[in-house]
RNA sequence: GGGAGCAUAGCUCAGCUGGGAGAGCACUUGCCUUACAAGCAAGGGGUCACAGGUUCGAGCCCUGUUGUUCCCACCA
């Protein structure tokens, strides 16, 4: 600690952060134990892919918990924020594939278990990247509590929420049409379906009626598919067609009789309101196809090749076979004409290929049972949305949610417990391995190849992180947990699920709040993602501006709910501000003698002023937190650190501190700069983590960390709001003599003295230091009346008093006359704007009583203001 | 087709339960005033999209309009 004199004049977070997050790691400090004496505060983290690197989104998030537990941790709580990793299915599954096509293979090469196995010796490898990653943010999560999706106890509580679905009849197997992603092969959920616009055509294709010279037109946007179309449906009460409804049509290039039927469901102004069903390979179709009972032929496999149902087109892509038939369609004169259509396509959110509609054998979990509950509970308030606009979003969804598709045709994952007997067919769903068929005895078993969704597992993570089925002593403690923070994108995947899922599973729900936040994007405000190669890597920032500029970045300046723009600029900001709280407390070390920050009993001026608006940042801060307000009370702490304390309270300090006649003055002053600088810092903790620990070290403190540390209070004995009312009318005249001065381009060396008239002279006189220090006074003055030869004075006049400086060499006072005369224009609009309002009986007997207050103090101030022009004025002539 | 958000300084955005608009960056002027030039001091710049309404009082609440973004939805 000698060194601290020779502390480097910029900050330098690398020579910091990393020491001291080992620091809090290793003394425990990220720990939160079981304590009945106090209250427990739970997070649960959004479980990051196990294979993932930090970007963007990630940092806020995490930024944002971190800022709460840090929060709760210092106020006394048990403060737990549950860490993990997710298997995330899909993208580990494509990663590790890809991995093995770069040496010419693909998992069929190893079989199941060898893949599987490979796919773990992934996550070993780059498991703990993002982990790593975290830590660099600051996040203080409890590291001990590490989980993973598929530890072999969170596997237990996915095997037996699966069965305990099944045997309610919440699971069930059936052939429904899927979304099926042919690049990823596999089906996925409704929510993983992103639509997009895409241009395309409508061809209208003639179907010729069998044994008759007639025929109808259709028009579709996917020809490719009409080898397997089993019928066509027109509207009941559609005169054109009402006559064909029973007879059959030809399938044109295949030459295949099928037939005409009426549905409700076909819009008759749409096309020509007839419509070609395909029902393997549209929804609409399958529905229809069911009500009517036609013939399903499959002619787009699993990779999106044509089947061989498909006749010649056997074989070619989907948009191959596109252009293969409808070029057979114009050559044999089947197309009558081509219009161009826009329309939304699915494509797959993973890997944005277009979503091929299939039907298929699926599992799904039931959701109008789930869905009640999970409705009821927000709908109660017993789990509230921050901002609250977001419970309606999360409402709609739930009113219109349909069953849930949740087995993926993967390998990596959790394998669905269901098993088939390979002799008689039998199916058992159980959570452990059968050993013989439960019907015929045979131990010919076969586990079902599909794995499930990973948001299935994920939407246990608040208990099954906790040990659930079991009955643990930490679901006992910290479930419920208290708050989920999460973007709005992740809403329906996960915030849904899990509140579905605790409601069924746990009875109890599973958080008390869930703080939604928008996205972050590029600074042309585009999304950040690979392929526009616009990400902005959080790690680098870090690396060029320390992790606590990074955080104040992410937590200032946004709406709530609102996305955001990255700028470097913003961040370049906030390490300024790092910079100046650095700066800050190397002049607090500079100057150090005391040994502690307890207040003095003495206290000036100043010190009442700086504590009265400290303790109201204790107040307005904390209050903010709480309401989730992390922005606003982030903005409220820079500017009392930048704009109150170190602008004004350290260098009003200087004036003591330079004192060298009175060493007790100078211990005052420092104890009120230690006392206000360390409060400042805790209550900073939170969104900088790592200087505000720096600068708390090395002040006098008591307790082995910060991060640790109790949370200021508020102390109604330090507040002193008539002596912090006289610091800012000295504070107003301070800034009005500066602003004099520098109109009159006079540079801070050119001292003048000051004159100094006012009807609170106590005020002013105990301040005479502070005008020679800050207004540049070379002597101060004061006079019960404005001085006689006033008249070659420059003047300024605040509503509490008039000061006067010779300077009659700068003073042209034609010029001094204009500027008054402006001046006491202002004034005059003031007063009789205020004079109109408290003249406004409507204002004075409905508003309430503070403000009509306040605007009569207001009236009084601009009354004397005016009065103290005016004599100026007069003066001068 | 349904729903939601946004429109405030040149740019990017704050503005909590209605009581005469703020920040960062940019700009102008003057300062190396021994904590900090990643700084200090002073300053310029806004019919808070538009039109109504409620209210003593509206950037904030209500209605409508325009522009814009996003989400949801099975018209081939």
């Amino acid at each position: 600690m000698n060194e601290k004199h020779e502390l480097p004049k910029t900050y330098d977070p690398h020579a910091t952060e990393e020491a001291l997050y080992k620091f809090w790691e290793e003394s425990g400090f990220f720990h939160a134990e079981i304590d009945p004496d106090k209250k427990p505060f739970t997070i649960v983290i959004p479980p990051p892919n196990v294979t993932g690197q930090l970007h963007m989104g990630h940092a806020f998030d995490d930024t944002l918990q971190d800022i709460l537990i840090r929060t709760k941790r210092m106020q006394g709580y048990s403060a737990m924020w549950m860490p993990g990793t997710d298997h995330a299915g899909i993208a580990t599954q494509i990663k590790v594939e890809e991995e093995l096509r770069k040496k010419g293979e693909t998992r069929f090469d190893y079989g199941r278990e060898a893949f599987v196995n490979l796919c773990w010796d992934w996550k070993e490898k780059y498991g703990s990247r993002i982990l790593k990653q975290l830590r660099k943010l600051g996040a203080s999560c409890d590291w001990d509590r590490l989980r993973f999706t598929m530890d072999d106890e969170y596997n237990e509580a996915v095997r037996e929420v699966f069965v305990k679905l099944y045997n309610k009849g919440l699971i069930y197997k059936g052939y429904r049409i899927v979304n099926w992603c042919p690049h990823c092969n596999t089906a996925i959920s409704d929510t993983e379906v992103e639509y997009e616009e895409q241009a395309g055509h409508l061809w209208y294709i003639r179907y010729p009626i069998e044994n008759s010279d007639e025929y109808v037109i259709i028009a579709t946007t996917r020809p490719e598919t009409m080898m397997g179309d089993t019928g066509i449906a027109v509207h009941p009460d559609d005169e054109r067609y009402k006559h064909l409804v029973g007879k059959n049509a030809i399938l044109p290039l295949m030459n295949r009789p099928i037939p005409i039927f009426a549905d409700s469901y076909v819009e008759r102004e749409f096309g020509t309101g007839c419509v070609k069903v395909t029902p393997c390979h549209d929804p609409n179709d399958f529905e229809m196809a069911q009500r009517h009972d036609l013939e399903h032929i499959f002619v787009i496999d699993q990779e999106g090749k044509i089947t061989k149902e498909g006749g010649k087109y056997c074989g070619m892509t989907r948009e191959e076979a596109r252009k293969a038939v409808v070029a057979d369609l114009e050559e044999q004169g089947y197309l009558v004409k081509i219009e161009d259509y826009k329309h939304n396509v699915g494509t797959c959110s993973r890997c944005h290929s277009n979503i091929e509609p299939m039907a298929s054998d699926q599992w799904f979990v039931k959701m109008a049972p789930l869905a009640g509950p999970a409705m009821d509970v927000v709908k109660s308030g017993d789990i509230s949305f921050v901002p609250d606009r977001f419970s309606k979003i999360y409402m709609n969804w739930m009113e219109n949610v349909h069953d849930w598709c949740i087995s993926r045709q993967l390998w990596w994952g959790h394998r669905i417990p269901a098993y088939y007997c390979e002799d008689c067919g039998h199916m058992m769903v159980c959570k452990d391995a059968p050993h013989a068929c439960e019907k015929c005895g045979s131990t010919n078993l076969r586990q079902e190849s599909d794995v499930l969704d990973t948001w299935f597992s994920s939407a246990l993570w608040p208990f099954a992180s906790m040990g659930w089925p079991k009955k643990t002593p930490e679901l006992d403690y910290f479930y419920p947990t208290d708050v989920l923070v999460t973007g709005y994108d992740i809403i329906f995947f996960w915030v849904s699920r899990m509140i579905f899922s605790a409601m069924e599973h746990m009875h109890e729900k599973p958080f008390s709040k869930v703080f939604i936040h928008g996205l972050i994007r590029d600074n042309l405000g585009r999304k950040m993602s690979k392929s526009l190669g616009n990400g902005v890597d959080p790690i680098e920032i870090i690396d060029k501006y320390g992790a606590d500029a990074l955080r104040f970045t992410i937590v200032t300046g946004i709406g709530p709910g609102n996305d955001a723009r990255f700028y470097n600029e913003r961040v370049e900001a906030n390490r300024n501000f790092a910079n100046k709280i650095w700066n800050a407390s190397r002049f607090v070390l500079m100057n150090l003698t005391v040994e502690d920050g307890n207040l003095p009993s003495e206290l000036t001026a100043e010190d009442k002023w700086i504590l009265t608006c400290y303790n109201e940042l204790i107040k307005a801060v904390t209050e903010n937190i709480d309401k989730y307000e992390l922005g606003i009370a982030a903005d409220k702490l820079y500017s009392f650190i930048w704009d109150d304390f170190c602008d004004w309270f350290i260098e009003l300090s200087k004036i003591r501190l330079n004192d060298k006649e009175n060493a007790k003055a100078s211990e005052n002053a420092q104890r009120v700069l230690i006392h206000v600088l360390s409060g400042t810092m805790q209550l900073l903790h939170p969104f900088m983590p790592f200087i505000t620990e720096s600068v708390w070290q090395a002040l006098p403190h008591e307790g082995p960390s910060i991060m640790v540390s109790k949370w200021p209070e508020y102390d109604a004995s330090h507040v002193y709001p008539e002596e912090a009312r006289a610091m800012e009318q000295v504070m107003e005249v301070i800034r009005s003599v500066r602003n004099r001065r520098a109109e009159m381009n006079v540079p801070p060396s050119k001292k003048a003295e000051l004159i100094i008239t006012a009807d609170q002279r106590r005020v002013f006189e105990n301040a005479e230091m502070i005008f020679k220090k800050l207004a540049y006074a070379s002597q101060v003055t004061f006079t019960e009346k404005a001085p006689q030869d006033s008249a070659g004075m420059v003047s300024v006049v605040t509503s509490a008093a008039r000061v006067y400086m010779p300077m009659s060499d700068l003073v042209d006072i034609e010029k001094e006359l204009s500027r008054l005369n402006k001046e006491k224009e202002n004034i005059l609009n003031q007063i009789s704007r205020t004079e109109n309002k408290l003249n406004n009986e409507g204002f004075v007997s409905k508003a309430p009583e503070a403000v009509v207050q306040a605007e009569r103090q207001k009236l009084s101030g601009y009354r004397e203001h005016l009065t103290k022009l005016e004599e100026s004025i007069s003066n001068l002539r």
